[in-house]
DNA sequence: ACTTATGTGGGACAAAGTGGGAAACAACGC
DNA sequence: GCGTTGTTTCCCACTTTGTCCCACATAAGT
């Protein structure tokens, strides 16, 4: 299971270097899609297999599922790991998630999202604070 | 079950020893979260196990679920307890839980909680003096 | 008082993360 | 065609952090 948050540098390059617990689950290849609240959705192959086939499974009907696996597939890409366990994130990745020196991974059970650092400290302050509401909403279907 | 309240040190090297009593019940891969009320709650591998699961139920379709995975599931590390009993505390949950050089474990049940030693002197200053209220409220049910 | 268990500290070593240089490659102008 | 420029890829090296191991101190039990 991918857990945990870590502070990592993209260097100018544009290499990042992925947190070590989370190499092996990922493997030698990756896919870097857009993820939603502006962050990057990370896939182990596999994975990625599995959301690709469900977005196929929406149809074709209805122009917002269209809309959406058009923003997931079209906005994918294929990345190798290298030999010192960095990606090199794409351009118009980086620019959709306006990401700077500072990233931040954030594990989160089958998929890993890539932040920019000051928008996941934005995020997680709100959360925060909701989070004792949430708890309680939670709470009763027996979550916590 | 998990009960009681120890007072432990943690270390320049971020290095934490789990009291004995807690030691046989979490086993040797514990997981730590970010908890309520500023505090860290800390699971057993198989306790976490189902919490995971069931945040993973949840879906991510909703935003306020959503929120509250990544706040439960990047929040948490699993971490290892050393030869001698010890465990590794991550920078970013230090950060959040304000943990200084003395803390607090409070056992709940289920699961522990880890205290900054100011917070839980205020927190539980605070409850002693809201506990004759409660304890009516909770009369109310049965539960006392 | 002696032995055992528990909590704490420090030093040595290994590994992770990061930066930079050299080689390979393509695009461009002269 | 040739050289220049800029980009990409690979490899190496440094710095910091995590991990392991051992030692000491205090407390508890015999």
């Amino acid at each position: 299971m991918l857990i945990g948050e870590y502070k990592h540098t993209l260097d100018d390059k544009k290499r990042l270097s992925l947190p070590v617990k989370f190499r092996q689950e990922l493997g030698k290849k990756i896919v870097v899609t857009r993820g939603l609240e502006g962050c990057l959705f990370v896939y182990s192959q596999k994975e990625w297999n599995l959301i690709a086939q469900q977005l196929g499974n929406l149809g074709m009907g209805q122009q917002s599922t269209r809309g959406f696996a058009r923003f997931m597939l079209a906005g994918a890409s294929e990345v190798d790991v290298d030999s010192s366990g960095r990606i090199l994130i794409p351009d118009f990745l980086k620019d959709f998630a306006e990401l700077k020196n500072k990233v931040v991974f954030a594990g989160v059970q089958t998929r890993v999202e890539i932040w920019n650092e000051r928008s996941w400290d934005a995020y997680t302050r709100r959360i925060e604070k909701e989070a004792d509401v949430l708890a309680e909403q939670l709470g009763g279907i027996g979550a916590i």
